[in-house]
DNA sequence: CGGGCTCTTGACACCCATCAAAGTTTGTGG
DNA sequence: CCACAAACTTTGATGGGTGTCAAGAGCCCG
């Protein structure tokens, strides 16, 4: 049970309902709908199981703070994060029937979670009671996909230098997009371990490849907050485009 | 334009009902629907763009013949092919409503595609009209989420002989779904810097490799067609498992 | 105050990329 | 049908990026 800050404490703002603004205008009802969602909480440790492969993804929840990721560890102890989930964030949603996880889910860090089932009612049942939600659903959908081809060209495409930028440049915006994110400042309560693990790198090589970035005047990073100090910088770098994902029409 | 055999010719036999069959028992008017929608054929040259980066998502199609990527490009020429796909597979086609692409799809080789969009009507429309239809085409949705996580473990935290061996692995198992592939053979139409783009190698490197797994008696590969002369070894190599896609019940 | 984790550093080996050039296959046009 | 050109494959040499091993330093928690 590893030891990890637990940087996004204190009492859960509207995370989610900040977050699926960005994509749709919510009405009252709609926002109402969320807020209901987010009553009943639970609290988990850090490296606890949400999820095992093969278990039905018939329920939603949401990440209401903590992070999480989407992992497959090998029988000699390598394992692959294929994406981190954020605080504000949806896991387990998935629309198609009788649907099975391809990989488990674990807390990294403490984490309070709530069940979301509502929100497959929503989509399932009357998408047009709540049409706004819906499309905000459909776009946070679209959003998950957008992350695991990034990790796809990281890790297929890109020196550790230029991944670890990109990671970088990811993060900020969907921490941006629940708020978390300072001007030019984000937390990020990760170990290097978690780092190397999504990023395909050793921990050696992934902590040399931060102080590079250190070294080069680019970031800081410090008791669990990053900095960065020439953005600008780091997207030319990594080459970074943020998704396509358009906002739907009202 | 890149020169490329053709290796799967002749009449585009009933691949598409063949495959969908594996995940669901299809009644005769499923079957009649399917090869409604292949009678009508469009044949396209090798490396023509079959869906750009930002096309919308609303015409599913079949691609009856030769193979095609799922890409994307860096502005420097390195490029990351995020999967195949294989002849009797299906791309393009997204439930979510306004979904856009996030890659572009190209022809790998000369190929030939029909127009599915009755799919679409199926399910979104009406799916219990076709309902073993429906429950194959959430099936294969699924299995193209598998071999996107494939890829992912082979490129994040495989060597280069295992990821040869696990793509290798796959190809059969998904080209035996649609009678492609022999009892230890299956067609490999693809040059080494497609494979080399697959698996985020270089093309000498990826040369190498392959000559390693045939010194090593593992495969042959010859004019396109690919021998596995070792299975069980290759699949130990790479710690290869089937993916865990469930037949849904009749 | 002690004991785990975590982070950092150094040394070293090896996997893999790059550059360059020769060899081979395939398709095309005369 | 042959000859040529283009694309593809193979090979060698070399350098650099990353992984591995090992050990020490820092940090947080009990």
């Amino acid at each position: 049970m590893p030891r990890l800050r637990n940087l996004t404490p204190g009492p859960p703002p509207d995370l989610v309902v900040r977050r699926l603004s960005r994509f749709a205008a919510l009405n009252e009802s709609e926002r109402a709908l969320l807020r209901s969602i987010t009553v009943v909480t639970r609290d988990v440790g850090p490296g606890q199981s949400l999820v095992a492969e093969g278990d039905r993804l018939d329920t939603p929840w949401l990440l209401l703070a903590g992070w999480a990721c989407r992992m497959r560890g090998f029988p000699d102890g390598r394992r692959q994060i294929f994406e981190f989930i954020l605080p504000g964030e949806m896991y387990g949603l998935c629309l198609r029937p009788l649907a099975v996880s391809l990989s488990t889910i674990v807390t990294l860090t403490a984490a309070t979670i709530s069940d979301a089932m509502p929100l497959r009612e929503v989509l399932l049942g009357r998408p047009q009671a709540y049409p706004n939600l819906a499309a905000a659903l459909h776009c946070t959908a679209a959003l998950d996909e957008a992350h695991l081809l990034n990790q796809l060209i990281r890790i297929g495409r890109q020196s550790a230098f230029e991944r670890l930028a990109h990671l970088i440049l990811e993060l900020r915006e969907r921490l941006s997009m629940v708020g978390l994110a300072g001007a030019d400042t984000i937390p990020l309560p990760l170990t290097q371990e978690m780092l190397a693990d999504a990023l395909g790198l050793s921990i050696v090589h992934l902590n040399r490849t931060l102080q590079q970035l250190r070294r080069e005047n680019l970031i800081a990073f410090k008791s669990g907050v990053l900095r960065l100090i020439q953005p600008d910088r780091l997207i030319e770098i990594a080459d970074f485009r943020p998704p396509q994902v358009i906002k739907a029409a009202a």
